[in-house]
DNA sequence: ACGTCTTTACTTGTATGGAAGTATGGCATA
DNA sequence: TATGCCATACTTCCATACAAGTAAAGACGT
């Protein structure tokens, strides 16, 4: 018997929260909105408190602001945060590239090539959530090929409020063009050449200095700081 | 008037939630301590659901894990999240490092060597709280000379788990050790030699990778992984 | 027309009771 | 002695009621 399949329900508040932040990283429910215990538990049908829990939830994530007596928002994308992330994005896998390029294991480096054409097939498609789900695979393999699995699930969290951002740009900016650069980035390793992985991987997430202030000005309401 | 002291009082549940964030961080909740919202509800004199809301919150830190039915634990220290932790600090520190050796802004080295005589001081006087605050100020003022304020932010939660750890090691390991380290940093960035800096920065976090065993080893019950 | 006060309809925060689930000790039984 | 059943005393979870605070619309006097 497989004991690891044992799964109990999980709570009404983790179920709502659950669902909440899915919605928020998607775009779903626009940053600035408000939203309300009230409402949100009558549209689902239960009481006030788990949707309340699901709230404190989301305020922790830093997807939602409450205001005590006033009200809940989603949170405006920090255009602060979202550089801060990149740059210790840029920092840690630098490293974590330099650490792959030596290495070299064989497996892992097939599978982020996997990742490149499932990317190139749903650019061809227009698919973008397929796009960005294959985008974070390929950057999470390369944790996992270091070695440093825990590394990436610290990375995720950081991540929250750029998720939303690749959202809204994904549709404006060149796919083809990030694609390129996991391709050179996957060169790079496969030679075992740790300073052009390295640099290959830093003008990757540098790109990011670009589109950043141009997605804020396009969408001033939408950003804060 | 100065409209930025204008203050609400912040909640019940906000208030327990600090308090008991604080506990858990300087180790007075050790690790694998149960603790149970009616308890600390009747030891406070407020009712349950501030109490609850404390616990989601200090769970959403990692500090906590609620079983459902079953209790409220306090989380035991994971060596693979402390280990992670001080993967990106090393990557992140490094190249902050790097980028304040280019630029040297004299004020906040002056402040960089301000609290190396105070960790000195704390060092004599034996005091551990002040030593590490002073520690963690030293390595923020890198990411204020850097321009990355919130850098240190998020480096900050992250380091929530290494933080207890520290409380327990400050007490074991060489404080001297560590201040001379801090030393050979500021020298490195006061001569604008970035690769010293970053060289010096890289040994200074690598210490940790043979204290963590040793304290896991020494404590076992207090670790996880 | 304008400013001020009051009412009213919201918001989140807290208290409390009970529901559902879990762990433990006692006890009868083999 | 060992085993299985069961009562009991917990735990967290959810629903509900009320408290405290905010904000905006409207009445009213100037």
């Amino acid at each position: 018997m497989d004991v690891a399949r044992i799964t109990i329900a999980p709570s009404t508040a983790f179920q709502v929260h659950d669902w909440l932040r899915k919605r928020v990283q998607q775009g779903d429910l626009p940053p600035g909105m408000r939203i309300s215990e009230t409402e949100v538990a009558a549209a689902i049908g239960i009481s006030r408190q788990p949707v309340r829990e699901a709230f404190i939830r989301l305020a922790s994530d830093g997807l939602a602001e409450v205001r005590p007596q006033r009200g809940t928002y989603i949170s405006k994308i920090s255009v602060a945060a979202v550089l801060s992330a990149r740059f210790i994005r840029e920092a840690v896998e630098a490293d974590l590239a330099r650490i792959v390029a030596q290495t070299r294991p064989a497996e892992m480096l097939d599978r982020m090539a996997d990742e490149i054409a499932l990317q190139t097939a749903a650019d061809q498609t227009g698919n973008v959530n397929d796009f960005i789900e294959s985008d974070d695979r390929f950057h999470r393999l390369l944790a996992l090929a270091a070695g440093q699995e825990a590394v990436w699930a610290d990375l995720d969290r950081l991540k929250a409020q750029m998720n939303r951002l690749r959202h809204l740009s994904m549709r404006a900016f060149d796919r083809g063009f990030i694609i390129g650069q996991h391709q050179q980035i996957l060169d790079a390793l496969r030679k075992g050449d740790a300073n052009a992985s390295e640099t290959a991987m830093r003008t990757h997430l540098r790109q990011m200095l670009t589109e950043v202030p141009q997605m804020a000005a396009a969408q001033p309401d939408y950003f804060t700081d």
